[in-house]
DNA sequence: ACTATACACGACCGATCGGTCGTTCTTTTT
DNA sequence: AAAAAGAACGACCGATCGGTCGTGTATAGT
């Protein structure tokens, strides 16, 4: 039962270490970073507490670790694939279905942690909240990047507020993901979709280049 | 140093107890209501613990009582004065406002902790989980309730889909809080109103009903 | 003034928290 | 084949968790 070498170098518990590490963030998005608990995730990750410590030194390591994978997640599923499309208004339009996509998933359960990490480690100085914070304003930044670029593309008017766009999307993104828990996620998932749709359709100086509502 | 008796009946720790109720509520909103711990409350209400349990049975009975007592400052602070604002549009945006201003006010610095307690009970039965649900969906009903009120005073369109324009708004005022974190209150807070007020006035019959933009 | 009551306390309880230790088993290196 | 280096375990640690108990005390009603 050896893992697959994929190269010469070491091998054995990484497969172990990424599937606790996979557990630990789908268990921090709904409890938050902080109120995830060693024994659950070990529990849920089938291996013993100490099992657990022979990959990471303590606690906050592997919340740093949690915060890194999730950002590796999130270009990997999110960023990359809405590169693929062209700039402007419909990068960001995928941007947005791509989120919504990534939590349909499950893989962040409660949503991305890193907004209630946010709220959570907000007092509490140290390298989780640093790192917390970053990877929340690179995304905020990369949204806001993409706004400005369909605006030097002309699919925006110039002069838009590209700052308070990026406001927008993210905030209609996430908010999907606590009212789907309450009316479901295919009725939320859409209303949140349509809410960016028509935003961006509103504001386009082509409006063609995007969808009908109704698709 | 006798509590003023509004009535007849049974007075003291009366004070006591809501001063502890409120710290419960402010540290439920940064930690969630599951994270919420008695120590912590004790010493931040300057109690001792079981100071804590002359007032409630077990910690369960706090988090009703704290949903309960949120959902009241909800009505007060936000759903009443803006009861008093004319119906339509103008109620819509002054709910939207009132309660950016009461996030504001720090009483739930972590934002209304109904949203962080909707995903962290989501698989754990029982009458904190209902509650919760109850306060969430009674806020979006209501919500929708005003969309619809002002398409039938022909303010809105006829055909606005009322439900879609209660989740933009709710998600533009929830999301505020995290990003203030991060970006500044005021900052934010400007992006949220405006978000609400450009959506408002793009829908409405009568957009000179609204404020400007730059107001 | 006396008594009943409710509030608040410090001390303490079992369970769980994050974390350590010594051992065992497997794998890699030599 | 022997030795060195992980990886995983069960047992255990002090601290903190939610919660109990007995006591002291301030107040309300008589």
């Amino acid at each position: 039962m050896a893992d697959t070498k994929t190269d010469g170098r070491r091998i054995r518990g990484e497969r172990s270490r990424e599937a606790i590490l996979e557990r630990a963030v789908a268990l921090a998005s709904v409890h938050g970073l902080d109120g995830l608990t060693l024994g659950r995730l070990a529990e849920a990750a089938g291996v013993s507490k100490s099992g657990f410590f022979a990959h990471w030194r303590d606690k906050e390591q592997l919340q740093l670790d949690a915060v890194d994978w999730a950002s590796r997640q999130w270009t990997e599923r999110i960023v990359k694939p809405a590169l693929r499309r062209p700039a402007g208004i419909r990068r960001l339009l995928a941007l947005h279905e791509a989120r919504l996509a990534f939590y349909a998933d499950g893989v962040l359960p409660g949503g991305c942690f890193f907004f209630v990490a946010q709220v959570e480690f907000d007092d509490r100085p140290g390298p989780v909240r640093d790192r917390v914070a970053q990877a929340m304003s690179r995304w905020l930044a990369f949204l806001e990047r993409q706004a400005a670029e369909a605006v030097k593309l002309g699919e925006l008017p110039p002069g838009t507020d590209t700052a308070q766009l990026a406001y927008e999307i993210e905030a209609l993104g996430e908010a999907a993901v606590v009212q789907a828990r309450l009316l479901g996620r295919d009725l939320v998932y859409t209303r949140a979709r349509r809410a960016v749709l028509r935003r961006l359709r509103a504001l386009a100086t082509d409006p063609s280049l995007l969808p009908e509502e109704s698709a």
